[in-house]
DNA sequence: GTAGTGATTTTCT
DNA sequence: GAAAATCACTACA
């Protein structure tokens, strides 16, 4: 089963390798399945009363969504306006919205430029930086709850509007690999949505502590990766 | 452990 | 004016 002890250090860095735009520019279903288990690199200010300082939190993806084209649940379905239109654009950079009032939502741009595809980052393991996200967290104590939900880890990341559409080749937001492959992945239905529930386009890596909800829709595993992404 | 509800603002109809 | 790719808090089992 997966694992969620951790042990971050330059080491683990100097192995990790950036994500050429060429990765993000594929069809969205594969970018979000081939996003799990990579590392989410932001650099923010530390939001903490008047300290501004550039503090830098590492966390790997463990859970994401897929929403592209006339799909009902995406922002894309009506046609491009002003919140959708970096769907349209480019692949590879971020789209950053505001929801219900109080939550960033952080996803990253997919698909050929002028199709408009999506991956919703839904959940993280922290490793590195995680005293910074308690403290933007403030009153979490758990340590799973720092991460486990879209909500949540923009709030411990430092993500906030300003980092929409910035490129995720950095210098503030980078999506790099390390070795790891997931042993198994699942699929199930997207969270918190009315529409287009009948699509599989929820992917998380099976049994991770750190995944938002447990599975409602028993029928998990759909996908083996073989291993070399 | 689960269920219900309020917070709060952008976006689009 | 209503809905929204959510979360934290409260009440109760």
């Amino acid at each position: 089963m997966a694992s969620s002890s951790v042990s971050w250090s330059k080491k683990d860095w100097d192995k990790t390798r950036l994500l050429p735009v060429s990765f993000f520019s594929r069809d969205t279903l594969e970018v979000s399945r081939d996003l799990l288990g990579k590392i989410l690199v932001v650099r923010s200010e530390a939001q903490l009363g008047k300290d501004d300082r550039i503090i830098t939190t590492v966390a790997r993806i463990v859970e994401t969504e897929a929403y592209q084209g006339d799909d009902p649940a995406s922002h894309s379905a009506r046609g491009e306006t002003p919140r959708s239109s970096v769907m349209f654009g480019d692949p590879g950079v971020a789209y950053v919205y505001f929801i219900y009032g109080m939550y960033e939502m952080l996803n990253f741009v997919t698909g050929p430029k002028g199709f408009p595809g999506a991956v919703l980052i839904r959940a993280v393991e922290p490793l590195s930086g995680e005293e910074a996200m308690f403290q933007r967290r403030k009153r979490v104590r758990s340590r799973l709850d720092l991460t486990r939900g879209p909500g949540r880890l923009c709030q411990a990341m430092g993500i906030r509007m300003d980092h929409n559409r910035d490129s995720l080749q950095g210098p503030r937001i980078e999506v790099r690999k390390d070795g790891y492959v997931p042993a198994s992945i699942s699929a199930s239905p997207r969270v918190g949505i009315r529409v287009g529930t009948d699509r599989f386009w929820r992917f998380f890596i099976t049994g991770h502590p750190f995944v938002s909800r447990a599975p409602q829709n028993a029928q998990s595993v759909v996908w083996r990766p073989q291993g070399g992404c």
